[in-house]
DNA sequence: ACAAAAGTGTTAATCTTACACCCATGT
DNA sequence: ACATGGGTGTAAGATTAACACTTTTGT
């Protein structure tokens, strides 16, 4: 009993990045189609035999040429019938983070042309991306807090400062510089590399880097990640 | 550009409810098809023009007679493509809590047979419900410890020793009773009803109920529930 | 009077928060 | 020498964790 349905199945890619001490997103312009002009997620239809997170990988490859480090399902938005104007799609939306000075985007592609853009200097977005993007970004605010995931987000060697940047701005909450450092220092898991930030002006800052073998161990051993508040 | 696509898009639901002191979960045994006789978790495919959700409830009232009170997305099963032997099926799962004294199941209609299952006396599940429902047990967990959901499970009015018993059963922990007490009562929207419980044995207990009002008022104002470990 | 479960308070230890001055570098 | 950002410790307050005896009821 193979049921009548025309509903089709499609996986968008929300992909986080941080640059210039800004949250970025990745987006595409649609060069084709009713959302000619457009901008939007990375995303497209889920072939027959294909997993979904396959499908998501293949797309960001095609269009974007973005291979990510860390990636989660979302949320699948179905509820909205009419949330594609054409016929009705349900998609399965991917969570992402990836540090964008990893590769080159495909900017001029034959379909789609990808850009990052800050995420309070955002273009209008085609169907529900909005929505999507906005889900997205809880999600990834609420990560913050419970596990190591704004490492991802810097560059392998950081200062401080950095990540102090980037959980004041994504969080939205002022930090106490001393009590940050001492907590994170606690876990054990950030060590010093050494060296030493070439300094624009002021004192140089110290390098750290995440040391994800020590997290996992420490994970097993029933560590949990917790940066709340401060 | 309507891509040729032949998957299915189905849904599934994880209902747990609590009884004689354990986790149940609802589970309906196929009479026909090419699962017949096997157990597993209600659902069905989606109609065309029908939101996700209420495929899933549609599915609960046809196929086991139950309404629920809370019900939140799970997760989207299809990265496995061979799940369904049948043909290509991705199933977006939901998660769900009731108090089963709220109704009769339909325990003998044309197509099913619904039935709660004690989570430690499960029968052999059909497709990849196994894995579904573990899924399920883990939010569960999770949950339990930062969202009020304990309370959905219990009767309206309930003794101190039936939620303790809950937390202590559902998360395996052993809880401190005098701590687990003061630690809740301190929330405020824990109040008294002024009835006792009809003791088997043993002194009374006072019966409590559980606030969402006054709940929901502490969450607007910055309120987090959280039960961790204890 | 005894068995069974309910109810209750105090203390030590830990974790969190608030807070301000000196240091290293470039101009 | 001054401007800029980096680095550091301590004390008060709040939270958590550990722990055992008394009360109420039914038999």
């Amino acid at each position: 009993m193979r049921p009548v349905q025309h509903i089709k199945l499609a996986v968008d890619a929300v992909v986080f990045g941080y640059q210039q001490q800004k949250l970025h997103v990745l987006l595409v312009q649609q060069k084709y189609g009713i959302m000619k002009g457009k901008w939007v997620l990375v995303g497209g239809f889920v072939k027959d035999e294909e997993s979904l997170s396959d499908a998501v990988k293949r797309e960001l490859a095609e269009e974007a040429g973005v291979k990510v480090d860390y990636m989660e399902q979302l949320y699948t938005f179905g509820d909205d019938v009419g949330r594609d104007p054409r016929f009705r799609v349900v998609s399965v939306a991917y969570f992402s983070i990836v540090n964008p000075k990893g590769f080159k985007l495909k900017a001029d592609s034959d379909a789609s042309d990808a850009q990052w853009f800050a995420i309070d200097e955002l273009p209008d977005l085609g169907y529900d991306h909005k929505i999507i993007l906005r889900a997205a970004q809880q999600r990834l605010s609420a990560k913050l807090s419970y596990q190591p995931i704004g490492f991802d987000l810097l560059p392998k060697e950081f200062a401080f400062s950095e990540l102090e940047h980037l959980y004041s701005t994504l969080l939205d909450k002022t930090i106490d510089r001393r009590n940050f450092r001492k907590k994170i220092l606690s876990f054990g898991f950030i060590e010093e590399t050494g060296k030493m930030q070439a300094a624009a002006t002021g004192r140089p800052a110290k390098l750290f880097r995440f040391n994800k073998q020590k997290y996992h161990q420490l994970v097993k051993d029933g560590f949990h990640f917790d940066v709340s508040l401060l």
